[in-house]
DNA sequence: ATTCCTTTGCTGGATAAACAACACATTCCT
DNA sequence: AGGAATGTGTTGTTTATCCAGCAAAGGAAT
């Protein structure tokens, strides 16, 4: 991976910041490539420059978090089980506004929520081969308790960030993890 | 006034702001071209196509502010005496990091708080030339009284800001002027 | 329908900023 | 003392961004 020129890491920053916040204040196609490089502070051009329109910029956007999620599960699926969610819902804080925003907006995102879900589906996959010689869960169909937890999973995260995240990472993740493991 | 190309802006922004911050952590010299740059996000070779070193982009930002006062003033004169004063303390709240940095600073900035207290006694003078009919002072030396007002203007002013700005700028604003139109 | 206005993609030329490299000075260390 | 590291100021080249302006598409109002 070679390095990336910094003005492009700066403007980039710049444009989906600008971006998230006006998806907070309006709604999705009401947002016009002008206010965006307003907010972003970058002439209009620049953006064109690097995403094809507001659409393109919004995939990308939700293609970079999965792929940092991606990333991020697949280093810490490595230490403890739960340590693992608490990991990820640190991350889920620290872009509490692309999550919450994106979790909420119905209109603009319908792609994002089964996107994710997608994701925690096959997450959830591979963990329940990894852990199915434990005799629980003998006789049902894999599919449905992979869908089970998954919802439960979304669901979860999607309420504790409407509700402003009221209790950090660690304890909900660990309320979590006693849940799921009495599934898994 | 052609205005400048938004880059130009970004990054003089970026280099005065991360100035600021480090004259805010540790001394002057042992502030580096290195240190700004990085605080800056910004390569190093930048800075010095904007300044030329480090004592030049410390004398710019203490001329750029004195210059921004002396705008402020000039349009503030025309309303009323108290709310001009008031005005210039909105000026300083909002910059508050500068001016507290700069007023407190003794090794750094020497040539600040000289050459801002000689901006503010030239603001006295003048106001003492428009208002001298009123008989007040009379048999006193002008000299004596512009440096008395504009030591303790400077002096509340350092005051207010060391202690974190605990009263809003309208009442700091009205006592100050309550004071100073006994004198004046 | 026609007008008016906004937004859209896109261009071309100008320029700020990035980056890498230099020679030299300074501090640090041990 | 002497070598390593770090900081300085500058250069040349490349690249990203700016900016002004375009023609075209769409919406809203009259």
């Amino acid at each position: 991976m070679q390095k990336v020129d910094r003005r492009v890491l700066k403007t980039q920053e710049a444009i989906k910041k600008a971006f998230l916040e006006l998806m907070n204040e309006k709604k999705f196609d009401e947002i016009t490539i002008q206010d965006i490089s307003d907010r972003a502070n970058v002439n209009r051009s620049t953006v064109y420059l690097h995403y094809l329109d507001k659409f393109d910029l919004l995939d990308k956007l939700i293609e970079e978090h999965i792929n940092k999620l991606k990333e991020t599960s697949e280093w810490a699926c490595q230490v403890e089980w739960v340590e693992a969610i608490q990991i990820l819902f640190e991350y889920f804080e620290n872009h509490a506004l692309f999550f919450s925003t994106m979790l909420a907006s119905k209109e603009a995102a319908p792609s994002f929520r089964s996107k994710f879900l997608d994701y925690v589906i096959e997450g959830f996959k591979d963990e329940l081969h990894k852990t199915n010689g434990n005799g629980k869960n003998e006789g049902l169909n894999e599919d449905v308790i992979v869908k089970f937890v998954a919802n439960a999973y979304v669901g979860v995260l999607e309420s504790w960030l409407k509700d402003g995240m009221p209790s950090p990472p660690q304890s909900i993740a660990k309320e979590l993890g006693i849940l799921l493991e009495r599934i898994l």
